[in-house]
DNA sequence: CAGTATCCCTAGAGATACTG
DNA sequence: CAGTATCTCTAGGGATACTG
């Protein structure tokens, strides 16, 4: 991003989230508020830089790829499996990696061997915030972007994709 | 974002975001899976790649600092409230607005009065998405990006705040 | 293998002036 | 008021070659 502007707050709470169909209105707005107004200013306006920073990260070019590539492996992963699982230039990808370990989602450790290695590895950090890319997953699934849905749901979301 | 990568996972929705020590390990991850495999490989790569051009939208200028500012409205916003508010260029404001709108996310609605009038309104798309948002809010209160918090969890979150 | 060092190159955000 | 039309400028990502 590139702003350091203004107003900016944050969100709201765990209501409907898979809403199926036409729940209540605005019925997480009040639980947002709350929430938001239940800490103190400073407190506050730290957690709101911290997600618009955070998002900001992760609209980053290859982060989403990359950290969910962590998020379906088992172990960790080296800087060249990264490197072509992503598919990603070197430069990208160590100033990628070196962004996301400084944020303290990544780990990193370095093992002085013969033919060097280096391994990755998601912190709980990381982890943490697995879920909340479930809930865009899940989101994804009901719903798609480039495309009118207006104010009602779409009737058939799983349609006619593509091929 | 320059290309077309795939996506992620999912998992919990209101479950433990707060986790105050260590949970279990990878629980999530499975059920990722789970869901994930659920679906036709043509469905999934749809819904991959709507969550990376979400991610992408959501990490672009000042999104998100507009759809917060939604969020937390009552009525539709003009264009020169957003403006204001958000403090942006007319001509970025307006290219946001477009793609959000384009997105489905927000509703456009324009009165041709004498003084002209244009109407933006968050649609039930948008939303479904705030609550995912709150899942970031409440990892960004027990979490601070640009420290080294490793794989523990950090002893005392709400930190640095003055009062 | 795991990066760094360069160079290029364009998308995209800011500022400003103008228009229906 | 709600945008559009320009112009400018730079951050940041791709490609490639090189190094510890």
């Amino acid at each position: 991003m590139t702003e350091g502007d203004s107003a900016d707050e944050t969100t709201p709470s765990c209501t409907g989230a898979t809403d199926g169909g036409g729940a209540e209105p605005d019925r997480g707005r009040e639980a947002a508020r709350a929430r938001r107004d239940a800490l103190s200013p400073a407190e506050r306006e730290r957690v709101e830089r911290t997600v618009v920073d955070l998002l900001d990260l992760l609209g980053k070019a290859h982060t989403m790829a990359i950290l969910k590539t962590f998020a379906f492996s088992e172990g960790p992963l080296r800087f060249s499996e990264l490197e072509s699982r992503v598919g990603v230039a070197p430069n990208t990808l160590t100033e990628r990696l070196k962004e996301l370990t400084a944020a303290g989602l990544l780990h990193r450790e370095a093992f002085d061997e013969v033919p060097p290695r280096v391994e990755y590895e998601a912190t709980e950090k990381a982890r943490a915030l697995f879920p909340a890319f479930g809930h865009f997953y899940r989101w994804a699934e009901e719903h798609r972007l480039d495309e009118r849905t207006g104010t009602t749901l779409p009737t058939g979301e799983t349609a006619g994709d593509g091929r």
